[in-house]
DNA sequence: CTGACTGCAAACGTTTTGCACGGTA
DNA sequence: TACCGTGCAAAACGTTTGCAGTCAG
């Protein structure tokens, strides 16, 4: 789907600001807040932080993207895609996504817990295949 | 062990006020800074803001006490203990600590991907056993 | 054409810092 | 006693807001 199309379906204007910002999203998979700001700023000088601060405000609450908190990180974003872990090397920094089956661990914590769970947010420190092997 | 010999230990003189910063980790379980702040004033009313920004600081970096980030909930502040995930009802807020066995999960993982897994973080978003009741 | 969106500057809340004093080891 | 830790006030920083002008639908 296009960013155009996107920002329609969630009742949001495709203004170029917008459009920019998840052009960003979309190319680094994870940006934060100085992430969108350099990037944003090449491509459109005028674009102010207090724009992307609304515009990342409006799409979290529309769940167009989401907030990736990270420990000993600065807060990341990402387009809203299906439910992944968060796969990040403390060498070289790089956030990778990671698919996994969190049905079946929701199910199982459901039932020692006697909770009903809604999602789950998992997140992995490690050292990754290329760090490894550059070693 | 006491707090006073924790603090020995990572080689941080026992002060009143950070045994009391620790007091409130300690019976609260999950601590965000208001919390702190609100406890601490209640014993010490001149305890002032710097001195629990300085000293979660410093514990944090020591490994004393660990940073805990959620997705829409201001940080939490727990004292270090073995691996678990967190349970955060989202009706009443409470924050619940569930021992999970990490290692199997890592082992697989770090097959799946070729990587080192050094740690996992986990939490879920649940409404919790006596939320569930209550309705 | 109209309401939604933007840029700018100012306001605001949070975190950090400098400094002189006080307390732990 | 020496040095680390504290309180206070000010500075720095990140985020939000008000407003007037602009643009997408």
């Amino acid at each position: 789907m296009t960013h155009m199309n996107m920002l329609k379906n969630y009742n949001l204007k495709a203004t170029p600001q917008r459009l920019c910002i998840l052009e960003v999203l979309n190319s680094y998979g994870h940006a934060s807040l100085d992430d969108i700001e350099k990037f944003t700023k090449t491509k459109f000088p005028t674009l102010s932080l207090s724009t992307i601060y609304r515009n990342l405000k409006e799409m979290l609450k529309k769940g167009l993207i989401s907030e990736v908190k990270l420990a000993n990180k600065k807060d990341y974003y990402e387009i809203e895609k299906e439910s992944h872990a968060h796969l990040i090397c403390t060498n070289c920094g790089k956030i990778e996504d990671f698919r996994v089956d969190t049905d079946t661990i929701i199910n199982n914590i459901q039932l020692l817990t006697s909770s009903k769970i809604h999602n789950a947010t998992i997140s992995f420190n490690t050292t990754c295949k290329e760090c490894l092997s550059a070693k």
